[in-house]
DNA sequence: TCAAAAGTGTTGACATTACACCCATGT
DNA sequence: ACATGGGTGTAATGTCAACACTTTTGA
């Protein structure tokens, strides 16, 4: 009355834990829109040559025997973005029984990966990335930005867990500072407007938004003694969250 | 090159995965303190008597093949505390591999659960409950409500998954009605601004909270004809979740 | 009669909203 | 010359913070 689940080795002979992974929601800001990076995933039959599969999926991968969750989760953003140190959170675990069930997916699974367990439970994490530096295509030509409103055809339950990142993203971004993580070091108001528009959904009022945000001293001028404020050039800021910090408001607005 | 993990059984027969568990965090307020509900955990030597362990866990348990993540939490919570259709929200997963290994841990699982995994990923779940409902010692004598700022020593990670529930819960009750989960269905203005003092550790003026919270469509007085607000007798308020959803302000104060 | 808890109102400071015009530049 | 995008100010409204006294009852 006993199951075997084996751990199995992969192809850089890494042995991996076959019930436990991560996968990550990467999310990049361009052309005023919130976009998300997704791996294409293609299965041919082997004989015909008929696309059996053809769609997308996340980043994401099973965790090795001996990693830390935390340390996966950053090994696939290494490994898919070369990117580190930056912004990654985990936000929700995936662990419906069935949510490798669909039969697409157990094709993959099965032709791939068949020592995957039948159960598999994924740790989502959301990364926030400055897209410009990703350089398009370094070794994974599969891999592409889409916006989050014009998804292709996802893998498993990805369509899920990225909608459930993106709620994740918009509730931490009206409460907290963190789409700066998605633009630039140096940025604009209007650069910082749009993405608050594009990611909320809502439309602000450029006047007020300028005087809301020019009252913060977490957000700094970068001076520019060349330009005489014209038009067409314009400012240049900075996060900084070490201002922040100590500057916090210890305003009690908590909402009952 | 492979290592077996495999699936037991546990007591009551069903098979479980010896690598996935759930800890919930159950956290009730009285006395005007926020309290977390543990269990002793005693370990003896079989032969001397002697005490080997003597501390304190968290409801948890691993994850049953076949059953689906959110329905291990609910089952832990039922057995647990006899509740069902109570708050429990899915907020962190904790997968540290050294999580377990601490010798005294060691000793428990192999002397209890000898086919536990050595990386055991949990799943944390917090759950707000009245604790009024909670029938003290209902068949789980070793079961005890402890100040969170009093925790006796605990066994595990238990004191970080704790310690992440409680900043979950400060972060959501700032921003969220949630803590009426925590009184009673009818409750006075005062419980209500004990719990607020108590559990994000504020002092808030008596008078300015009744304003605030009076203006709120979705706490309702339940009229009580017979009082003519004579003190000793205070009003008494129902949350409504409904009548909140509805009436949500749209404000955009979002905090850049 | 005293201590303890419930109840109430005003003011100043600050934040949010709504709204319209000018300027510099590149085409 | 015109379209584009950057930049600015004011008035009305709403919310928050600070603050003191009265009433009733149970001990």
């Amino acid at each position: 009355m006993q199951r075997k689940c084996k751990i199995y080795i992969i192809k850089n002979m890494e042995k991996y834990i076959n019930n436990i992974s991560v996968d990550c929601v990467i999310f990049g800001f361009n052309s005023n829109t919130l976009k998300v990076l997704l791996t294409e995933r293609i299965l041919k039959d082997k004989k015909t040559g008929e696309i059996l599969i053809s769609d997308y999926t996340l980043q994401g991968h099973h965790v090795l025997v001996g990693e830390n969750l935390d340390d996966a989760a950053h090994r696939v953003l290494k490994e898919k973005t070369g990117l580190d140190n930056i912004y990654l959170e985990q936000y929700y675990t995936f662990g419906d029984r069935s949510r490798l069930s669909n039969p697409k997916d157990q094709l993959w699974i099965r032709t791939n990966f068949p020592e995957t367990s039948n159960h598999v439970v994924s740790v989502g994490y959301l990364s926030l990335v400055n897209s410009a530096l990703i350089k398009p295509d370094r070794g994974h030509k599969f891999t592409k930005w889409f916006p989050v409103d014009e998804l292709p055809s996802l893998g498993f339950d990805h369509y899920q867990i990225i909608q459930k990142a993106l709620d994740a993203l918009r509730y931490k971004l009206w409460r907290e500072p963190i789409g700066f993580e998605l633009l630039p070091e140096k940025f604009t108001l209007t650069q910082l407007q749009n993405l608050y528009e594009a990611v909320l959904g809502i439309k602000l009022d450029r006047r007020n938004f300028r005087k809301k945000v020019l009252q913060m001293k977490h957000i700094i001028l970068i001076s520019d003694p060349q330009k005489n404020t014209s038009p067409r050039s314009p400012q240049k800021y900075i996060f900084s969250r070490e201002v922040y910090e100590k500057t916090k408001k210890s305003r009690l607005d908590f909402n009952i």
